[in-house]
RNA sequence: GGUGGGAUUCCCGAGCGGCCAAAGGGGGCAGACUGUAAAUCUGCUGCGAUAGCUUCGAUGGUUCGAAUCCAUCUCCCACCA
């Protein structure tokens, strides 16, 4: 069993975790920060290392598309290809499904892509993304799922979940690499039977790993705690959970709370790309405001990051104002330090039995 | 010295008698962003809460009405002496 609980939570379902990869053991709850293209944006591998990250994503549908896998395979995966030596997840491109919704027509055994670049058709099935996840060589291989848009009604959210299940479970029988371990993806919407359904027949099919999908989609955040609430006790104990696209840090710390191990999103990397930073109690600041101009003070006075350590408001503000990557790079690095810590912080409260009090100053 | 072209709101630049507080960029400001079509996208950007007021090099005219037409002046640019 690749999944170890360590300690858990005496006042809520949070747990304390360890997953083994060929790559490395995974401290769960964890989160990974987003690497679609084989790079995770403006950070380098070291850079990433040196933030504590234990385990990065990358993209199935993008990674397809561009370098192609023809190189992929020569490079002898990803991890060779972007010197990454640490676990890496693969999504299987059903974000994409959702994503690039006006770009896809759906069939029954996947779904035909007009490539986002430059139009050209191409099949993306479960198959596919299997064969392709398995050239990438990633530790932890996403079943093809079709992520599941909000607003839906029940009976779109019932086809789509057929067609997912389906889905998932021809993934399910595609041969992978050695190690490589398949997660499941529930979908069913704001839905609980659905919800309830999916997990049941995912157990059924039996993964590695379960994650809760199609959330943080729109939905009120109301919405997606009850979804986790309504999964998590289906699903297997001794299997890490994961919510996908998840998410702010209130939603990380709540999502522990009700027993999820893993997650990943955007939000930390694209946020800072877009001037705006972490402070610890989990709110943000726009740096590149005009107020900031002459703020020569870090960004939070508490944080020890590289960027808190060594620059000002202003400076931060400053090239961001003007369009210098230093400025991107600086905020992301701050942001992803503070998630990451985060996280950091939220084992060692599960190791004390101190997680309720961590947890009260997120709500 | 002569001939022609030009001066527009923070900047560049369109407008060439009423529909013009003035297109479009840029810049500035604010906001959005959740398994990344995202170093992206959206909104605002003369003053005023509104009525309205003040702007298109300057001054003076023509006209019901002028950024737009006329006269003079100032400054720029090109060519010719």
């Amino acid at each position: 069993m690749s999944f170890k609980i360590l300690s858990k939570c005496s006042h809520t379902r949070a747990r304390r975790g360890q997953l083994t990869t060929p790559h490395g053991i995974v401290n769960t709850p964890i989160f990974m920060p987003v690497g679609t293209r084989g790079t995770v944006k403006t950070m380098s591998p070291e850079d990433l290392k040196e933030l504590g990250a234990e385990i990065i994503l990358g993209n199935t549908y993008h990674l397809f598309l561009r370098p192609g896998m023809e190189i992929m395979a020569k490079a002898g995966g990803l991890h060779e290809f972007m010197n990454w030596d640490r676990p890496i997840l693969t999504d299987s491109g059903g974000f994409q499904v959702f994503s690039l919704s006006n770009l896809r027509k759906m069939k029954k055994d996947g779904v035909e892509f007009a490539s986002h670049i430059d139009g050209s058709k191409f099949f993306l099935g479960p198959r596919e993304s299997m064969q392709i996840q398995r050239t990438l060589g990633s530790d932890i291989v996403m079943a093809f799922d079709e992520c599941t848009p909000y607003p839906c009604s029940y009976d779109d959210a019932k086809k789509s979940l057929e067609i997912t299940t389906r889905w998932e479970r021809i993934s399910r029988e595609q041969e992978l690499g050695k190690g490589q371990q398949l997660f499941g993806i529930v979908q069913g919407s704001v839905y609980e039977d659905l919800r309830i359904k999916s997990a049941e027949e995912l157990v059924k099919i039996g993964f590695e790993g379960y994650a809760i999908g199609g959330l943080s989609v729109g939905e009120p955040e109301e919405d997606m705690y009850k979804c986790i609430d309504w999964v998590t006790p289906v699903l297997p104990e001794d299997r890490p959970r994961y919510v996908m696209g998840v998410g702010t840090p209130k939603q990380l710390i709540e999502g522990v709370a009700r027993g999820i191990d893993m997650f990943d999103c955007v939000i930390p990397t694209r946020l800072a790309r877009h001037g705006s930073a972490y402070l610890s109690d989990g709110s943000t600041i726009p740096v590149k405001a005009g107020r900031y101009a002459d703020d020569f003070t870090p960004i939070d006075e508490n944080c020890n990051c590289y960027t808190c350590r060594n620059f000002t408001k202003a400076y931060i503000r400053h090239l961001l104002n003007v369009g210098e990557i230093l400025g991107m790079r600086l905020v992301t690095l701050h942001n992803l330090h503070f998630f990451l810590n985060l996280m950091k912080e939220v084992r060692t409260s599960l190791e004390n039995d101190t997680f309720d009090q961590l947890r009260q100053k997120f709500v």
